[in-house]
RNA sequence: GUGGCUGUAGCUCAGUGGUAGAGCCCCGGUUUGUGGUACCGGUUGUCGCGGGUUCGAUCCCCGUCAGCCACCCCA
């Protein structure tokens, strides 16, 4: 080990099981976005470095993993999909129907310190809707977030949205007399709210000619306080959704490109970091593409919800049952005589065709060895093939019980 | 980038200033063509790396790398 290679730091290795439970995490992604009436695209995982420079400014540099290629381009592995969708979208907006549903599943790389729940390398699941700014869109994302976690098999009991408007602070903050170039200033500080000394956020306000205790109160009434809230929550009462959103106007979503309605979903009782967010970003694709497209998405990472899933007992549990499934064959056969070999890979070889998970030894071995190991890789049928073949033994696993038939009649029998 | 904790067989860990153990896993066996339990046996480590103190360090000290946790950040 000391002399061996190891993987670098934040990044991870995905034996059988980890590959198994990745796999699971992406089919119900995939599952739940297509049964959303969304269509998977992908963009590329190296970029120009200026495409995020462009987006989040210069201090984005030390967060990326960037180097100068051998055409001394400045390329940057990816840290997220938004800004190569906006690219996307609007470079070729004339050839789609709006509003656009698009999904993507792929790996980012960030070069961060990692700790729980962030690598330096990690899935996310992205999930757009452009070409139209209606509410009822902000509400589909939401309603999608919230099947998921379904799908995983959390409950009210595990998750909730918080769900925040941009809007209702600019808003307030315009009433409250802040002066428009201090408006990111002022967001920042509602970003830090919760996290910080009551006495230095009111320090921090006291220049802004913003109380703290008006900010609060604005926050208790954050279920008035817009109208675009309104009618998402109305809009998913209406799908018997609306236990699970909570209007929490604390959560400003850092200083990202958000227009508008925001929110992120979170674990109730773990503690854990937002499992998913995102929100409306109208101007991003402007920004980056010169065309003016009303956006609004989500990403869910791989690691937070992977963490979660183990945490939780419903959802460990299907996942378990998930990577059981996935890795099991279904008939082992067994080679009781070795001259029979011949015959078995026949066997074996028509077994396969017919579309059943099938293995045996490879090399001889005693008749015992072989349902051992046909018990270890999750079989529920042997087929023993031995001397009396062309007549075979097929027996359940899990049953103990057997019969014999002509191998002509095997795929009938089974 | 900052701070705290940790670093011993593939995994989970124990241990002592005099060059190391357990359980699990894995492999083999418990005789003749039938499996999940049981029993027996076996493999594996430069005790993260480098330096220092010492007659001698896995154990003490320093550094480094890596991991975990928190802060910063979180697109």
């Amino acid at each position: 080990m000391a002399k061996g290679f190891q993987t670098l730091p934040g990044f991870r290795d995905f034996y059988p099981d980890d590959c198994a439970a990745r796999n699971y995490v992406f089919e119900k992604w995939r599952a739940v976005a297509q049964r959303y009436g969304f269509v998977e695209y992908e963009a590329p995982v190296l970029e120009p470095t200026d495409l995020y420079k462009r987006k989040s400014g210069d201090e984005i540099v030390h967060q990326l993993f960037c180097f100068t290629d051998k055409g001394k381009r400045d390329v940057s592995m990816r840290p997220e999909l938004t800004p190569s969708l906006a690219r996307m979208a609007a470079a070729r907006q004339r050839d789609f129907k709006k509003p656009l549903k698009w999904f993507s599943i792929g790996q980012f790389f960030r070069y961060e310190k990692q700790q729980k729940g962030r690598g330096r390398e990690f899935y996310q699941f992205n999930c757009d809707i452009l070409g139209e700014s209606s509410p009822a869109v902000d509400a589909e994302l939401i309603a999608l977030s919230i099947d998921l976690m379904r799908d995983f098999g959390f409950t009210a009991d595990d998750f909730k949205i918080r769900l925040s408007d941009r809007n209702a602070w600019t808003d307030f903050a315009t009433r409250s007399g802040v002066p428009d170039d201090q408006l990111t200033a002022f967001l920042q500080v509602i970003d830090k709210l919760e996290r910080e000394a009551p006495e230095k956020t009111a320090a921090k306000l006291e220049p802004l000619g913003v109380s703290l205790e008006a900010i609060r109160e604005f926050i208790a009434n954050g279920d008035t306080a817009s109208e675009v809230i309104t009618q998402i929550r109305q809009d998913l009462a209406a799908r018997g959704m609306g236990d699970f959103v909570e209007v929490d106007l604390s959560i400003v979503r850092g200083l990202a490109y958000y227009t508008g309605a925001v929110f992120e979903v979170f674990d109730i009782g773990k503690g854990m970091r937002a499992v998913a967010g995102g929100g409306r970003y109208d101007s991003l694709v402007n920004l980056i593409g010169g065309v003016d497209m009303p956006a609004a998405g989500f990403a869910m990472g791989d690691m937070v919800i992977t963490d979660l899933i183990r945490e939780s007992e419903t959802p460990n549990e299907r996942l378990a049952n998930s990577i059981v499934g996935s890795q099991s064959i279904d008939i082992f056969v067994i080679v009781a005589d070795a001259e029979k070999r011949a015959e078995s890979l026949q066997v074996v070889q028509d077994l396969r065709t017919a579309g059943y998970r099938t293995s045996y030894a490879y090399t001889d071995a005693k008749v015992g060895k072989q349902f051992q190991s046909a018990e270890q890789l999750g079989a529920k049928i042997a087929i023993v093939v031995g001397t009396e073949f062309p007549t075979v033994t097929i027996k359940q696993l899990d049953s103990r019980e057997e019969k014999t038939c002509a191998i002509s009649e095997l795929m009938e029998e089974l």
